[in-house]
DNA sequence: CACGATTGCTATACTATATAGCAGTTTAGC
DNA sequence: GCTAAACTGCTATATAGTATAGCAATCGTG
C-alpha cells in the first residue's frame, strides 16, 4: 500500500486529459496496426486516397496536416511498399492512387481501425456516446483560431 | 474556387478527430506558453510538484507518464532554470520541490493555461460543455487495457 | 542477510514534426 | 501574351518527444 496517495492535479483540465487520451489511444492504435506493419498516418493516407483517388500530394498534405517536406519520404515509403502509385498529373503535381495491393491492405487496415474505434467508444457510457464526436469536432475547431 | 471539393473521410472516426483535436490544442498551448519560455510538459510538472511537494522523480514520471530515462534531462533543465530543486530523500531517490522562482513562474503559467482551457471550452456549445471532461476521461481509460 | 525490486542515470535510436531554401511549373493580372 | 506571384515537389537540416537497453547503487522484504 502506498504511504501517501499522489493525486494528479491536472485531471480537471480538459486540455490535459485530451492530450493524455489522445496519446493513449494513438499508442493503442499503432500497436494494433503493427501486425500489418502500418502506422496510423499510413492508414489515414490510404483512406484519404481511396476516398479521393488521384488527389495530389500537396492536397493530401493539406487535408492530413502534413508538411510538404515531410510528405516526400512518407509517400516514398508507401510507394516503395507498393500500396500506392504516383502519377504525373502536371509537370509539377503528383497524383496519388492506391494499387491493387493497397486496396487489399486497406481492407484489412480498416478492420483494425474499426475495432479500435469500437473499443474507444465502448469506454464511454451509453448516454454520453452520441456527444463524443460533436464534442471532439468542437474542440478541434480547425477553422477559427 | 476549388474544382473538386475534397472531403476528409476520417471525420467520422472519433479516434482520428481526437488526435487532431489534441494536436491542435497542444500546438496552441505551446504557443501561448512560449512567451514564458515554457512547454506544456514543464507546466504539468510544476503543477504536479506544487500539488505534491517532495514527490520523487520516479513518482512524478509515473503520474505524468514520462520514462525514467527521459526524466533526467527534463528535470535537469528545469533545475538549471532555477524553478525546481532536487533534494536527496534517499540515497537513491530525488525529491522535487518548487523554488520561490518556480512558484512565481507557476502563477503566471497557470494564468496562461487557464486562458487556454477557457478558449477550448468556449468552442463547445453550452449544452455539451458538462460532458467534455467525463467523455475525455472515459476515452482516456487509463486503467483498463 | 540475501535476493529481487527500485532509482537515477548514460547512451542511443527512432518517430514525428518543423524550417529554409531551390528549381521548375502553373496561374492570374495586366 | 507576358510577367509576377503562387504553387509543387524536393533536399537538407533541426528539434521535440518518446522508447529501449543496460548499469551501479540502494532499498525493502521474505
Amino acid at each position: 500500500m502506498p504511504r501517501a496517495r499522489i493525486k494528479d492535479p491536472l485531471l480537471k483540465l480538459p486540455g490535459y486529459v485530451l492530450r493524455r487520451a489522445s496519446a493513449a489511444a494513438l499508442a493503442e492504435l499503432n500497436q494494433r496496426l503493427a501486425r500489418l506493419d502500418l502506422r496510423h498516418a499510413d492508414v489515414a493516407m490510404l483512406m484519404l486516397i481511396e476516398s479521393s483517388p488521384g488527389i495530389t500530394q500537396s492536397q493530401a498534405g493539406r487535408v492530413l496536416d502534413i508538411q510538404r517536406a515531410n510528405m516526400v519520404p512518407f509517400v516514398a515509403r508507401l510507394e516503395g511498399r507498393g500500396v500506392l502509385q504516383r502519377r504525373q498529373v502536371d509537370r509539377r503535381s503528383q497524383a496519388l492512387d492506391l494499387t491493387p495491393r493497397g486496396h487489399v491492405l486497406l481492407v484489412r487496415a480498416r478492420r483494425v481501425v474499426a475495432a479500435h474505434e469500437a473499443a474507444l467508444m465502448k469506454r464511454v457510457p451509453d448516454r454520453l456516446r452520441p456527444m463524443v464526436l460533436p464534442i471532439l469536432m468542437a474542440l478541434w475547431n480547425r477553422d477559427r483560431p
